[in-house]
DNA sequence: CGTGGACTTGACTACGTATGCATAGACCTG
DNA sequence: CAGGTCTATGCATACGTAGTCAAGTCCACG
């Protein structure tokens, strides 16, 4: 059915040696030989077989790339960066969605040893998973979390540093009864995003309610749900902080539900800077992190791991962050 | 470095034939036999090696997923489901981004030939793009979107149904000033919907306005833009229906901007009813597609493809659609 | 005690590509 | 013209798995 080397050989009849040269462009085939092979195998319509290539070569052109729940629009922004950095690079990716695939952790074993994938971009890497393998073993790289107890090439961004940011412009701004609303506490992000933010707090001298901390998962639902509980309350806060921005949207259309204006009442700040955040119906301020850039950064990182091996030690890349203020964040009210 | 089967066979002193047969279940094998390769297998941490396994058994266990532009909330909803349903049946899923992707038709039809994928999923097909290989060729299925000239296996809901009504719907509340922002117009999806609300519109003696009529992207941008030119338009409507539902949250923002009430001064209305439509903020009416039924039906459909192959006449399944009434439909005001 | 069948197992090969090694011819140099 | 170098090509093999075919063992039955 298929095209392969041996038919192209056997019409031009030459070796199927000689043409698998021609193709790879090895430099000790003759030019004009190198152009009949090129011709047939245009005319042929020939397309190497990439099992057997992948079999010999021991390279599979494809690496995997591992997202906690492609549904959080965080991911396809990053999946897309990262998508395109390989394309360039000649890699396919392959996708991983933790929350549908059963056991991920196996299945990412299997491919890498399987040799169906160079190597793994671990997105939502969460603490105490087990990793496929032991460190070093396949190559990696863990983007937007890290792991305490791993040492793995890594690439986030300065959570902490963004708390910090938040806690400064809400104080500055005259609030003290601040709500937070974190993420899974096995998650880094969530988790040096609120060290952060408490270190200013108390840095500023403003006491942290501890009776106003929420903790969910990274969606709109959390975010809802936990601002309605949050609004109810006897000391109702006049901001909160969302570990992301999904939560903080969840946050906001809390408030419109309820008829507390934003930021009038309540101010919201997120995290991450998605697209969305800057829709006219959510405006939300913000913390970016260049996207972008730590794309680039893991897919390169990634590559070069691929290609040198475990020799090179393990690298950790951290990308500062920037409040973007938006119109969620307003002087606290005198209530 | 990898464990293979023969390394197996060897320390059991058995043939590597042996090992692979208990490894794949295969009767002829004695109990105790099997029981000591599985029990080999996993001490030394046997993982097949799916490239060989591969070029053998002539499948590859994966499926290419084509879509046009993963930020697009719709993509990630349709993608889990089809990631999810093939997992179920044993298949991995690769990824193709079209936005991303340079001549990503090359590379799919290099993917199947080149056995590296055994079917593709070509959610966003459109029309004139030429697809990979001749129709039949490689296994296919599409979603989303059909094409007139091929004859491939297709699953779509009923977009005119759909935009029937919608224009029902508007026109029952007395709207007789109704935009409509299109998506681009080589998409099927865009172009049934408008077919089946103009038909509709006609039906009930309501004519429509072409001046109302814009084209672009299916993004939030162009659902932005155009309202707010069809906002500062001396005939302004009193509803806009869009394409879909990121164009109507582009058309709702835009709204909010200039601060046309929705929906007391502007009815919207969208297709697809993705997650983000029943938030808060947006509320949106929209029409709604079984997107799960769909992507199981699509998955099925392949994976049948996959394994009966050619001989099976290609089918076209059609999924119902029905308008979901929410906050951004209301009675025509009366200006 | 011989024969046939059921049951296990092993040797071997194919899958399609890449590459080390060998070879044949051309060309060059003294 | 002999010996050497360089260039282009072919031969053979390896990659790891699956399956074909043959063969060996054992037992039961006539």
């Amino acid at each position: 059915m298929a095209v392969t080397s041996t038919d192209i050989a056997r019409r031009l009849q030459i070796s199927q040696s000689t043409v698998s040269r021609a193709l790879r462009g090895d430099p000790r085939v003759a030019p004009e030989t190198r152009a009949r092979v090129l011709k047939a195998a245009r005319e042929m319509n020939y397309t190497p077989n990439l099992a057997a290539r992948t079999l010999i070569t021991r390279r599979t052109g494809t690496v995997g790339v591992v997202v906690n729940d492609i549904t959080n629009p965080f991911y396809p922004e990053l999946l897309e960066i990262l998508h395109n950095e390989f394309a360039l690079a000649g890699y396919r990716t392959v996708l991983f969605n933790e929350r549908t695939d059963a056991s991920a952790e196996r299945h990412l074993a299997d491919l890498v040893n399987g040799s169906a994938a160079d190597g793994i971009v671990y997105v939502s890497a969460t603490l105490g998973s087990p990793l496929p393998g032991r460190p070093g073993g396949v190559p990696m790289v863990l983007v937007n979390r890290y792991l305490d107890d791993v040492d793995v090439d890594t690439v986030v961004s300065d959570n902490r540093r963004g708390g910090r940011l938040v806690a400064e412009a809400l104080v500055e701004l005259g609030h003290r009864r601040i709500a937070l609303i974190a993420g899974p506490e096995n998650t880094t992000t969530s988790r040096d995003r609120e060290r952060g933010f408490r270190e200013q707090l108390k840095a500023a001298g403003v006491a942290f309610d501890e009776s106003l901390r929420r903790v969910g998962q990274f969606s709109h639902h959390s975010g809802y749900q936990w601002c309605l509980d949050l609004l109810a309350s006897e000391r109702r806060p006049t901001a909160v902080f969302a570990a992301n921005d999904v939560i903080a949207f969840g946050a906001l259309d809390a408030a419109r539900r309820v008829g507390v204006r934003v930021p009038a009442e309540l101010s919201i700040v997120g995290f991450d800077d998605i697209d969305m955040a800057g829709w006219e119906g959510f405006d939300l301020t913000t913390v970016r992190q260049p996207l972008a850039e730590m794309g680039r950064a893991a897919a390169n990182l990634l590559i070069e791991r691929i290609e040198s091996g475990p020799e090179v030690a393990p690298r950790r890349r951290v990308f500062p962050v920037g409040l973007v203020r938006r119109d969620t964040l307003a002087a606290a009210s005198s209530s």
